[in-house]
DNA sequence: GCATAACTGAACTAATCAGTTTATATTTGA
DNA sequence: TCAAATATAAACTGATTAGTTCAGTTATGC
């Protein structure tokens, strides 16, 4: 609702203190940061570091809802309406499939995994914010294409999840467990074509 | 290859030890528990847990290889040949989806994705013996009915890939962030046949 | 230019926790 | 039965870390 809700004292470093604290718990999490680590990477003092913020458990949160925000804003502007619906999806299969294995959305993953006991509420915002925010735009446009005869879904709810899911198949799962953490253009390209394909197999009106 | 080659030292509350371990690690993950909690658990002294293990990693890498060893041999004795590709494959299909939502494979998963940085092997031990396991187990079957012409398959691994993967849609994630941790029949089902359909229309030739 | 608010650095508290030590007790097996 | 192996409880070390305090410094607005 409103991106600047927080009421958090204003004051010269605190954009530093954000920027610092994002850095390490990118990095380490949220048990494995230091505070001291933290105001360190800030350039700013213990104490201003508290100034601003009750407890690290709340510097935490602050941190990770910024992210959540910028990820979510981030999705829904490369959205786009024009396109006929294979087309449509490939870019977003293609979009998805590098996003899910890319660092950032790793790392991110991965906190929000670890701290799932400490933080309830962080992968519940997580999810809202990213997947679930992804997912709704996803069942809007599949919607629109079964209503102008483009596609044929009897659930497409589910149909919507499938789709999403497809983007993960090998790849995510490789690099969850860190089996592999590198991948190249072919093998983002040939798991989003394969999902577009299977997906277009199964939902797309055979011309008989 | 040889499934008692640990070289821990033998002595009559081992088993204990290792059983108050993994409770309390399946609980606490591995930062989370302490030594003194397992001990506790366990029913024996500080001492004695540091006369079997040298230190809480490798009392932890000694839990989580016994718990992978233990997934893999069961799922592996859970196939059966002698199905038609489709019911073989609902099968699957549902216990696969089931056993991804279960209380125990969310602990697993969440404590190898988060200590991916402190144990990188651990991971990826737990892949191979799982999720890289079953792959195989699926790429042979896949091969097998796509030799006899029940299925139509170009890429069998990517095919092999996008079953387990969609045996993941919404069940998973939501479960993973939290956002929902109970399953009921008719939600873990649904997700099943609907990865099974989707997967038939993509690679069952059709009968013209 | 000066009062005020913001910041610093460094030392300090209090708690937690991995791992050790020691003196004592129990089990086992021969 | 007795000696060796094994286990115990409890206190201790040493390291780490969240959060506080405070005397002194720097920046800002008026």
């Amino acid at each position: 609702m409103n991106p600047q809700v927080s009421v958090l004292r204003k004051g010269r470093k605190l954009d530093q203190v954000l920027a610092g604290a994002r850095e390490i718990f990118l990095r380490d999490g949220f048990e494995g940061a230091s505070v001291d680590d933290i105001a360190r990477a800030a350039g700013v003092s213990k104490a201003t570091l508290y100034s601003y913020f009750s407890d690290k458990r709340q510097l935490f949160q602050e941190v990770v809802q910024a992210e959540c925000q910028r990820m979510s804003t981030e999705i829904v502007s490369k959205i786009d309406d024009t396109m006929p619906i294979r087309e449509a999806l490939s870019a977003a299969a293609y979009g998805l499939t590098k996003f899910l294995v890319s660092d950032f959305s790793q790392r991110i993953f991965r906190i929000c995994v670890a701290e799932r006991d400490r933080f309830p509420e962080l992968g519940q915002a997580y999810y809202a914010a990213g997947p679930g925010n992804g997912h709704q735009q996803l069942v809007e446009h599949l919607a629109a294409s079964v209503a102008c005869g483009e596609l044929e879904i009897a659930d497409v709810d589910m149909a919507a999840y499938q789709f999403s899911e497809l983007c993960k198949a090998r790849n995510f799962s490789l690099a969850c467990f860190g089996v592999k953490t590198e991948f190249g253009e072919s093998e983002i390209q040939d798991v989003a074509e394969a999902a577009v394909d299977m997906f277009m197999k199964s939902y797309a009106p055979k011309q008989a």
